[in-house]
DNA sequence: ACAAAATTAGACACTCTTGTCCAAATCGTC
DNA sequence: GACGATTTGGACAAGAGTGTCTAATTTTGT
């Protein structure tokens, strides 16, 4: 369709490029259609390609969902890794930081549109993949984990944290600031910023209730509304 | 089979009995292959009446999924507002009370079969029926947190607990208590007694730490005092 | 036992989907 | 501009699933 009007850095463009946008096509279709509600014919139409081209990239219907599934763990996988980089290692205002931290952490890895549809993608059809989805269990929430501890591991250590096991605090702290977008979760929507922020505020607050080292017990109801990008 | 003994209240057996079972049957396939996937005549095998019998008792097969959906929603309610009338109100110790209810919480209302198959119908097709799923989310979810929230304002009021805002508090203690469970709900199984266990002391004794009044209290309760039954 | 209601099995038309094949058009590259 | 690879649109066969219909059978109520 269109010859040469990409300005940015995509040297090999439509074989490439057509792949990827099947199976962003695909990743939608999959999600809002589940397996075997997806069409065929409505992925290709979505990705602006014929439908042959659907299958002289992928084979067959299950191959495409597999690639669909691996390409979302990769994106997510790389996305959490780099949020957890961005913990607060050396706090200045620890309950900010924290809360900076979380709501990153929502923002560009769970309710980001990668997010979303590889959760949905595990719901809905994990069971029918044991392999597939063992291969994301081990790779993402496992090394997640183990990561997050780390951290939180030596925030303990640098006497910001009284934690007796770094991995179940690093649980309860993901399951506390998200305590409050589980509903939103259920549905498949999308928390608005308000809500992100108010249920990363509320969870790192009772987070620290739990964990911190009590200096002066402030039971000071703040709205801090600093978040970094 | 049977001619005429029935003892109790059922005049019509095999008529409501055979309805029961099409749903019951029909709320197992859809789980396991999604509104797309699933098969009336796999439904109806499964149920043990024929198809027609299907067709006969629900119409067709949305009003199928509905007739499932409600039927879901209902009993888990049911269930679960059942459990909170066990909440500790007058704990003896408060830890092994609060462990207890969470325990019997996830096994009688979140992890046993009914509440697996509906989160599963409500993340998978939940989008689709906007106005089902918003039934379910007011029924459900709404007042359930209403109803563990005023327990937990009780608790604090009588002193056993230090609370800000009941309602944070009460989606924080679910939150907590299955912060180790959420790998097992992402994929649809059932957790081992054991994890539930563990995962319900772990998140009981965080929610102590941040909640609970240690031995030295010294704050007055000074929440507004509404805590209806 | 008898009549009405419900259930069954099977055939059926119809639609939708998958996956393949092919000739024509298009694209990327030289 | 030309050549090879890719893409396209459409037709196609095969299969599966929905929902209807019917005649025969079973169950239920009286």
């Amino acid at each position: 369709m269109k010859p040469g009007a990409s300005p940015d850095t995509f040297p090999p463009r439509s074989h490439e490029a057509k792949r990827i946008s099947v199976v962003e096509a695909a990743a939608s279709v999959f999600c809002r259609e589940g397996f075997a509600g997806a069409n065929i014919d409505l992925i290709a139409a979505e990705a602006g390609v014929s439908r042959q081209t659907v299958y002289n990239h992928h084979g067959d219907k299950e191959k495409l969902f597999i690639a669909v599934v691996r390409d979302l763990t990769e994106r997510c996988n790389a996305g959490i890794f780099a949020t957890i980089a961005t913990f607060p290692d050396q706090p200045g205002d620890l309950e900010a930081d924290l809360v900076g931290f979380a709501v990153r952490m929502n923002r560009n890895c769970i309710c980001n549109r990668d997010g979303r549809f590889l959760r949905k993608l595990i719901q809905a059809e994990g069971e029918r993949y044991p392999e597939l989805f063992a291969e994301w269990r081990e790779q993402g929430p496992g090394r997640t984990w183990s990561a997050l501890a780390a951290r939180f591991a030596r925030l303990a250590y640098a006497g910001h944290l009284s934690i007796d096991d770094p991995d179940v605090a690093a649980r309860q702290f993901l399951a506390l600031v998200n305590a409050e977008l589980q509903i939103s979760f259920m549905l498949g929507g999308t928390p608005t910023e308000e809500e992100v922020l108010q249920s990363a505020g509320n969870g790192v607050r009772t987070f620290l209730r739990a964990f911190g080292r009590h200096k002066a017990a402030s039971h000071a109801p703040r709205k801090s509304a600093l978040v970094g990008a």
